[in-house]
DNA sequence: CTGCCTGCAAATAATTTGCAAAGTA
DNA sequence: TACTTTGCAAATTATTTGCAGGCAG
């Protein structure tokens, strides 16, 4: 945990009580997040909270890789925590639940920028892997 | 594009002048397009066309698989031409030109719902991507 | 004809901005 | 102390809905 608050300091972020319990939050929670849900958890830990001051910690903290934003088509934009521990600047991917949302890292995907596919070269590359944690497939074996 | 319209009777939709200059707009412009955009190119081919309309119909097109939705993290949605002929039913992604938009279809992703990554079991994924298709390559040598 | 489709106006809802007060380093 | 951060109120902007008239099949 430490060594977030020190990514924080290395992107010229101070470590408010605010921007902690986000990412506390984040950290316990394992799951994607829009801004407004992390208001409303975090109204629970800190006394006031407003929404604006969410949206800009929330894209502060993607911005030095604490979190990720999570792609999506809805209108609700999300946020994961990148649980990539030291390796935070090394290319990976994350695989959330579809039921409880958490989330892991994956490593290898077979793109690199650079490549070539489809007679494109590639430049960068989105992959949103969606899938049933080990609990959850326990627990429930419905079909999405 | 025959068959296009074809698919459209087959999901139980008319085929419109409206829906009919949609189609048109992506198969020429081969490039991700937001609804703003869609209207706004719309209105030098047909006389008057709402934002709503727009909406509805890029949504009813890409449930039947003409056009597919781009996942973005900006706040404005945006759709794509599904240019895999026959097999649009196939599983398949698409690069997107990061310079003039254009896209291919690219069939192999390594990806299959069911197997299993991280200690999850895939059910659905998403995959973008983003490149330089030949005729951008070759005019500009600049680096994203 | 019947039922889907359309534009319009208005309603929702998400995101951003300006600013003065408060907090961190 | 200097500069960032915060909450609030208000402004923007994106998306959706209701409805009466129009059009495809």
């Amino acid at each position: 945990m430490q060594e977030l608050y020190q990514r924080l300091r290395e992107s010229g972020l101070k470590l408010t009580p605010r921007r902690k319990a986000i990412i506390d939050l984040f950290a316990g929670h394992e799951g994607r997040l829009s801004p407004r849900e992390v208001q409303s958890l975090l109204s629970t830990t800190v006394d006031r909270c407003g929404l604006p001051g969410v949206y800009r910690n929330l894209e502060a903290l993607a911005d030095c890789g604490v979190l990720f934003r999570v792609a999506g088509f809805g209108r609700e934009r999300s946020y994961a925590f990148c649980a990539h521990g030291d390796h935070a600047d090394e290319h990976h991917h994350h695989i959330v639940c579809v039921s409880c949302g958490r989330s892991a890292v994956v490593e290898e995907c077979g793109y690199r920028a650079g490549m070539m596919i489809g007679g494109f070269r590639l430049v960068d590359h989105v992959v949103q892997l969606q899938g049933l944690c080990d609990g959850c497939m326990n627990s429930s074996r419905r079909n999405s």
